[in-house]
RNA sequence: GCCGGGGUGGCGAAAUUGGCAGACGCGCCAGACUUAGGAUCUGGUUCCGAAAGGAGUGCAGGUUCAAGUCCUGUCCCCGGCACCA
């Protein structure tokens, strides 16, 4: 009926957000120049902020997307205006299953999906008005991308890790006669994750808890022939090189154990009555006495050729049960130990007594040699196994306090001939000598840390640029790169462990008597080194220029933003890759991400996880509509901080748009026809010294607030300015400059608009405020002459007394030993001492 | 089990080096303006108590003139790892 009913916002956001959207757009206004453009000014620094890009899902973005792409997004626009050459950018990690799984299911193409969801991604995020220089756009699955992400794993494949100069080297350095031996990308036929659902093997890091991180399928092991890269020879350097980053000390030690470094001695067995040998790893050589019986991982292929005819048909057995139980199945059974004899002894290296050789799955084949000593009375796995099957348990350490527990501790040697009496440092050190002096064993550092599994049985992803001919794979030539995968009517998995790209037949087809790989690369590989491409994206020649990378990645990117669940998986991938192309001189420095920061997750309103099947995921595009781009991104900031796991709550964003909407109408006021005009109680007038200390304080605060990462604090100072000026008769101009400013970084579509508004009709505010200086503050107009400090009695608030500020210590006790509280809660007492903190605080102790 | 993070009002949270616990926001209460208010403005709001006063940062101790902050022990929540010899 009337206009009364229409929604009437608080302020207009709907108008004027999209219309500087536009206008960032049409100026490129945060477009950044590279060096040797003739608009890039080398006077400046750079600052390099850094998200983690999204995977381009269906879904579209949700709230917690923009937390962290604020976050940065104030960083990146507060450093502008500190005088920074800022590099922003964003783009898509958009291969990946949900596209290919999509197209399996509706024959879409998944190029044309993924094309729709990065326009959809893209919109959303642009509707939030990010300050993103969208000409550097990469998309992983840009034929013009992954030439490079194919170039790069060339690079791998034509290098080896030299131990003697601890790096990489071209292959041609290598002087041993089998160089696919040695290669960072190799070929092996591996006990990989299968994933039958999947049809796909997985790395280790994309296996939870026995199933696969996609999707929660289950996942059995199983050889298969497969790419792999050879990180473990980085194991050493992606530990120390860690170090001295700043990132949070969680995340580093996240990767520490996830590389799982740990020290102790090779020891060689040599099994009784057979030439055979094998070595075990231990982190315990002091226990070598207590050693009283070997554990075999089923799958290791030495157990065929120790097994006796009698243990035959229980070994088999047993290994076939192994075999069919999912990692899932596995850990489930972890409680309970189980193995069987394989009827072989073994020599103890120095008693030279046979102990028995078993096999058990809770022995691992991927770790150290895959077969272990096991040392009874001092581990506890060992204890529970020898309790078991009644094998024999010595004690080697003590003091023991009792014979029915395991003690695993560090003590003193016993029973251990030239190592008794020796602190089990000591002792491991010694045996240590004493086995490398025998030939027996060897020092020796092992890691938690597998080499990656890198290829995968998928359509949607890189094809590697490998050809095989005759049993053999070699590369394919630069010139032939990018390698686009084929046009597949059909993308589902063959079932087999076959890959989608068999079915084409003709791509497949090298030449007479060459086939290509059919594998695909995983997810992984574009995000290996996006960072680097946004430095050049455009370079045709290379896949990164060399000015533009001492540039942009000198001392690496300064401020990366992600979540959590990135600690051992694509950040250690893109260290790896980095550390390679540094040996290999591609790049300029040993580390991508110097300063790496965490953002918390958020949580529904109902303090649960979001997630479709609760129902409580919120939308950012309908927080958009009814409160505002502004709003969402204040909100976002407001919650608390950044690292901190927070739920949403809508009457939380209420709170942050009517802080705006106040702003708005300090500079704005409606006249009789409703429409918005500038405030009749603006003036150029002098603040008043209160005024004045708001604006520096607000400043300061402002300022520090934003350079630690503190916005929620950075916002409440910036409320409690706004507090300060609403209820003025007369509106200072220069505060309204300042605070527009100040809030620009997190609000800028509002402040965009008041700026230019004001500028119509007042001096100082040309351009527009993102152009702007980031104003200092001046300690001067902060200091108060005159302070209210507290006076205790015993430790009690009971007055309060005002003083100058730098009122000498004997004075101020004089002061407040005469108010009459004071005098009130000591009567009947003694005063024994008087504490004072000049310009702080009076404690007055009696009793 | 091991490693990491965290427990502060009704709620989200503040609190340099130990120095007035609860800034700022939400919610709630009251008032003003108003035909109206789920708009706006003003004031109040940790708890108990009419007040004086007392209690209070997961719990129990300790150090100190003074502890959310430091120390010892303990409980709970969240995240990661999980037979790595």
């Amino acid at each position: 009926m009337s206009i009364s009913n229409e929604k009437r916002n608080p302020f207009p956001y709907d108008q004027f957000e999209p219309r500087w959207q536009k206008f960032w757009e049409e100026n490129k206004t945060f477009e950044t120049p590279n060096p040797g453009s003739p608009d890039f000014d080398p006077a400046k620094p750079k600052y390099y902020v850094l998200d983690m890009f999204p995977y381009p899902s269906g879904e579209g973005l949700h709230v917690g997307h923009p937390e962290g792409y604020t976050a940065t997004d104030i960083i990146a626009r507060h450093k502008r205006m500190r005088g920074f050459n800022v590099l922003h950018p964003m783009g898509w990690d958009a291969f990946g299953l949900p596209a290919e799984q999509y197209a399996i299911k509706t024959g879409q193409h998944p190029r044309v999906t993924t094309e729709r969801n990065v326009t959809r991604f893209k919109g959303q995020l642009q509707r939030i008005g990010f300050s993103y220089d969208w000409s550097r756009e990469v998309n992983t699955t840009d034929p013009g991308y992954f030439k490079w992400t194919q170039w790069i794993f060339l690079q791998l494949y034509n290098a080896w890790f030299n131990p003697a100069t601890n790096r990489a080297e071209s292959v041609t350095t290598y002087t041993g006669n089998d160089v696919n031996s040695v290669r960072l990308a190799y070929v092996a036929e591996v006990p990989v994750n299968w994933c039958p659902e999947l049809g796909t093997v997985l790395a280790n890091e994309e296996v939870v808890d026995g199933r696969s991180e996609v999707g929660g399928f289950p996942v059995v092991r199983k050889p298969m022939r497969q790419w792999m890269l050879r990180i473990t020879s980085y194991a050493e350097r992606l530990i120390d090189e860690l170090e001295p980053l700043d990132w949070p000390e969680g995340i580093k030690l996240l990767q520490k154990n996830w590389i799982g470094k740990s020290e102790g001695a090779m020891v060689g067995f040599k099994v009784a009555h057979s030439a055979l040998r094998f070595a075990v790893f231990t982190t315990r050589p002091d226990t070598l006495f207590g050693a009283t019986y070997i554990v075999v991982a089923p799958e290791h292929s030495i157990v065929d050729a120790i097994t006796t005819a009698e243990q035959k048909q229980v070994v088999a057995d047993y290994r076939q049960a192994i075999a069919g139980k999912s990692d899932l199945d596995r850990t489930e059974l972890a409680k309970e130990k189980s193995g069987v004899f394989t009827g072989s002894y073994a020599t103890h290296p120095i008693t030279e007594e046979p102990i028995p050789i078993w096999i058990a799955d809770y022995v691992l084949t991927g770790y150290g040699t895959g077969i272990i000593m096991a040392v009874p009375a001092h581990d506890e796995r060992d204890w529970e196994f020898a309790k078991k099957f009644a094998l024999p348990i010595q004690f080697v350490v003590g003091p023991v306090e009792s014979e029915e527990k395991c003690f695993a501790d560090v003590g003193l040697a016993t029973n251990s001939r030239f190592l008794d009496g020796l602190p089990t440092a000591d002792a491991k050190a010694k045996m240590i000598i004493w086995l490398e002096d025998q030939g027996l064993g060897k020092r020796t550092i092992n890691y938690k840390l597998r080499d990656w599994l890198f290829s995968r049985q998928r359509y949607w992803g890189e094809p590697f640029p490998i050809v095989w001919e005759n049993g053999q794979h070699r590369p394919v030539a630069e010139s032939e790169l990018p390698l686009t995968p084929p046009p597949l009517d059909d993308f589902k998995p063959t079932g087999t462990g076959e890959p989608p790209l068999a079915r084409a037949t003709d791509w497949i087809r090298y030449s007479e008597t060459a086939t290509r790989e059919t594998n695909t690369m995983p997810q992984w590989a574009g995000s290996c080194w996006y960072y680097l491409r946004y430095c050049d994206p455009a370079n045709r020649e290379t896949f990164i220029g060399g000015p533009a990378e001492k540039y942009w990645m000198q001392g690496g990117v300064d401020f990366y933003v992600g979540g959590t669940e990135h600690a051992v998986l694509h950040l250690l991938y893109a260290r790896f890759w980095h550390k390679v192309l540094f040996d290999l001189g591609y790049v300029s420095t040993r580390e991508p991400f110097q300063k790496l920061v965490n953002q918390g997750m958020i949580l529904g309103t109902d303090g649960q996880k979001m997630s479709k099947s609760r129902g409580n995921v919120v939308n950012p595009d309908e927080i958009i509509l009814e409160y505002g781009a502004d709003s969402l991104r204040l909100y976002e900031m407001f919650m608390g901080p950044l690292e901190q796991v927070k739920p949403w709550s809508m009457s939380g964003v209420e709170g942050v748009h009517r802080f705006l909407a106040r702003v708005w109408r300090l500079a704005m006021e409606e006249n009789q026809e409703g429409a918005w005009v500038l405030s009749s109680l603006l003036e150029e007038i002098e603040l008043t010294n209160r005024q004045r200390k708001v604006v520096h304080a607000s400043i300061k605060k402002v300022t520090e607030d934003i350079e630690a990462l503190a916005f929620n604090t950075a916002i409440s100072a910036m409320m409690v300015f706004t507090n300060e000026f609403t209820g003025t008769e007369k509106r200072p101009l220069a505060a309204l400059r300042g605070l527009l400013v100040l809030l620009n970084p997190f609000a800028p579509h509002l402040t965009e608009e008041l700026w230019a508004r004001l500028g119509e009709q007042f001096g100082g505010f040309s351009g527009t405020v993102s152009e702007q200086t980031w104003p200092d503050w001046n300690s001067a107009f902060l200091i108060e002459d005159e302070v209210e400090i507290p006076v205790q009695v015993n430790g009690k608030v009971r007055d309060r007394l005002l003083i100058k500020k730098d009122l000498p210590a004997d004075e101020t006790e004089k002061l407040a030993l005469a108010l009459p509280k004071v005098f009130e809660h000591t009567e009947g007492k003694t005063i024994r001492k008087v504490v004072v903190i000049p310009g702080k605080l009076v404690n007055v102790v009696a009793n």
